[in-house]
DNA sequence: AATGAATGAGACTTCATTCAT
DNA sequence: CATGAATGAAGTCTCATTCAT
């Protein structure tokens, strides 16, 4: 990509990078990205300094490990409904009932890794690319899908809409539960109430009849 | 006062402490807050290097900065419903279209100083202390009363979860407005959009009884 | 003196200059010389640092203060025998001991705020001026009285070199001590082995005719 | 090692370090160690300042290379009687004389390192460790083995108490000289006179019988 | 490809000192 | 005389990056 990493063509550069990321996951647990330097990435990952400069142009360029990281954990980690190994569940309440969920123990299992993900990618957007929009587009399609299998129980007539809504109001309360753990509401707190609210939130946006469309200045 | 920061009592140091909100105001325009070193906000404010170290007892606590900025900005900014100078408007749906409309303006008017103080507070909450919590605490208060105030039209009878979950909503909403300008959603991009989307999504959850009680492990 | 002071006319400036020396002596308990500032001695004395330069022309002058406070506090301290306060024992060998005595129970009272005046004086030779010389002269002339005193019972003729080297061998001994409380000597550890392997050196030493007059090269 | 020192491993590396050390022995000849920055050491080296600190963990490390610098010089200095190198003379007085004209020389050749390196880990204990205990340690042990040799003459038998006070003397001595080069007595200021009160002072003290034994308070 | 010593710009911070009040 | 905010030079230290081995 042209994000600075460099290919690795060899077999024992592949296994190199492999032990940079390694190193940079561990390293993640303990401290944020920016308290992370050049210099701990390669002690922990028992590299020289010079040696990660022969994979990536620039510090700036580690950006890449950070999210090839989360790429490669995000993948491995078990998709939402309609995805080949997951049916759809019979009703759409249920169905939200399972994003939710995944949702919240996505970000227990990963939140270490996606929460200086993206707070770097906020912070350096120029860095990061188009990476995120793509996510978000993917995240799009998904939920046309979504729509489109549960079309009957849904309202509105602007799928389009409600996909591009619904994708971003499950990122956002997922944002949420990552950015504020700690936060009063008891929705970002304890999972019964996240779950419960983000299906109420969702369902009743979706089987009742968009009603602001006259809005007036 | 905690966080570092050190008290004026002076007038003269009243003075200098504004020209070093002034002068990080301006910069902020430029570049990340990270980027910006004490020699920059030095040199911008007309001030010596050591005169910073006076008002903040070191670099972090210049966050401080950052937040009285923007407490300086939000207070200068128009409240919601329900507020003294705001009377609140006949029906839930106008009230919840004038609260959608007002985050959207706020993020426009406010966001580039919003954009690296809520980041920052992510990235060094210590540093922050409470003071998001006591934010949301606010709000939470703020959409009890509303909520009151239109109680025949709301479906809820726990007022106060319903109050957490608008608080949190509208400030997820925000939150991706501000920090993804340029999401491919509509509603992330257009204020129509934007607070269409809000009411359709508050509107129906608060007019509609939950129903995800009945969640099972 | 000429060692940056200025003089005290008013009453009051001679109430700050005691409350500086105070402050000094307070801090000298807690950390070196060195690590205390013009900032910390003003804060300890409740005055504004600009007061202090009003009282010296410079950091350095700040010396002034330590050695002011040294000699006001050996002055209080009780002297040897000879002295108008302090008759002189019977015997030589009763002197030496209450010397002996007298020199580590000074170290004992006056070791913190004499180990920082004594380096601080080597490391800076130039901003103490003659001061310790003038301090030797005194002692020198201070045994000149005492071997005169025992004089039946001390071998050497060369009264001047005797009272040079015992002046210099009780400071020394007495340096010893100061800078080295953790020496594994039992010397330089216990009261006792003091007094008494000083008394062993002085005694025999006075009392035995100089043996290494015909030294060549 | 401990004391902040890093290990040198590669050849370059003790290149390096030994230009240090050189740099400072050249620096010290015109001004106290406390009046050495790092930027001092590093431009006299022709070394980078970044270079100092893969060598020594911070500033105060580099006392380091000071007691390195003095260790260095002193293993290269001849060693008194007793040694491989030196044999014991026939008599006491002899080898009393030879120490105490060996002290001087070493003064005179090594003093403007000694002087720093003694001051300064007086002034900062810590940073030295038990480095001068071992030292004393050291001297001590050889002593006993000097009285051994000399036993017929020597009154005292409690060898192990003579030897820590004839250790402590000459150190003394050492250290008076060292300190005190312009001192009043001319015994701090002529070799002659040096030696011959140290053989004195030492010669009696071990040729007579402890006198002090019944000291009493 | 990997190494790691060396680099050097630049960041943060301290603190003796000044000066307007 | 006293104040204390402001100064700014100077010092310590970090760290991304290079390059000879």
């Amino acid at each position: 990509m042209s994000l600075g990493a460099k290919p690795a063509t060899q077999q024992r550069s592949q296994a190199t990078r492999d032990r940079l990321i390694d190193a940079l996951d561990a390293l993640l647990e303990d401290r944020p990205f920016d308290a992370i330097s050049i210099g701990d990435i390669a002690r922990r990952a028992r590299v020289a300094p010079g040696t990660i400069y022969q994979r990536f142009h620039n510090r700036d360029a580690a950006v890449s490990i950070l999210l090839e990281l989360y790429y490669r954990r995000v993948r491995e980690w078990s998709p939402g409904p309609g995805h080949a190994r997951v049916p759809f569940p019979a009703t759409l309440r249920a169905a939200l009932q399972l994003i939710g969920r995944n949702a919240w123990h996505q970000v227990a299992a990963l939140g270490y890794i996606m929460r200086p993900a993206y707070l770097y990618s906020r912070l350096k957007p120029d860095l990061v690319g188009p990476t995120w929009n793509r996510l978000e587009r993917i995240a799009h399609r998904g939920y046309l899908d979504f729509l489109r299998h549960y079309q009957t129980e849904i309202a509105s007539n602007d799928l389009q809409e409600a996909a591009g809504t619904m994708a971003a109001l499950i990122n956002l309360l997922t944002l949420g539960r990552l950015l504020h753990p700690e936060s009063p509401a008891p929705f970002l707190r304890r999972r019964e109430a996240f779950v419960r609210e983000f299906v109420n939130l969702a369902y009743h946006y979706l089987t009742n009849p968009s009603v602001a469309r006259k809005e007036t200045r």
